[in-house]
DNA sequence: TTAGATGGTTAGGCATGACTTACGGTAAGT
DNA sequence: ACTTACCGTAAGTCATGCCTAACCATCTAA
């Protein structure tokens, strides 16, 4: 039961705040630079940055009055090792049940 | 932007319907026996289960009474495949990074 | 110092989500 | 046919989430 992949989890599920990581993922951008390439304000933008912040999926720093965010590999290698972990779990389970058919035919 | 994968995500963030999904990635369950496992209600288990399966991370499969549910490994697929491009995206980003950081030295 | 640019924070409104209780519907056993 | 078991759905409540508008702080340039 791992807990810890809540906040990634729920700040990919909203669809803008899952294109800000993608634009995030591709190369570092200030926040008025990313808030132009989507159709909300600023301070929504700053807060998903902040949500994504939280989740351990971007990092900051600061260049003057510009926060330029950054996208952190670390918590994406959460969401992977957890998700292999499922496929791994889904597979074995899909292979006892084939094993099941096999004793009834 | 691949926006069909909000659905899963939404799925997954949730804590109680995640462990749902991973009690059903280790064996195929019916709604009753799902429902002693976890402190909420049945018809909560099930509203859980009617999103995983919109989501297509679940099936069902009726056996008299009993509603069988199970995992769907096309579901997990398409999200490991998704977040692998994200991580192709973020490590040649980092490695363009390092790259300015050498021309600065 | 003054003016402009950049961005975090707050308050409020509107929608969505998770849960419980109560109900209806279907299949199996007597 | 009647009862029991199993499950989905509807209505209601309480909490959370996303957004905008407005305000405030900080850094830079003239």
């Amino acid at each position: 039961m791992p807990n810890h992949l809540t906040k990634p989890l729920a700040a990919l599920a909203d669809p803008t705040r899952r294109q800000v990581f993608e634009a995030l993922a591709t190369a570092p951008m200030a926040v008025g630079t990313l808030a132009q390439h989507f159709p909300v304000s600023r301070p929504a933008i700053s807060q998903h940055l902040k949500v994504l912040s939280d989740a351990g999926l971007v990092t900051v720093t600061k260049q003057g009055t510009r926060n330029i965010y950054c996208a952190e590999p670390d918590g994406l290698a959460d969401l992977r090792a957890y998700l292999d972990g499922l496929w791994q779990d889904v597979l074995t389970s899909f292979g006892e049940a084939v094993e099941q058919d096999m004793k009834h035919a």
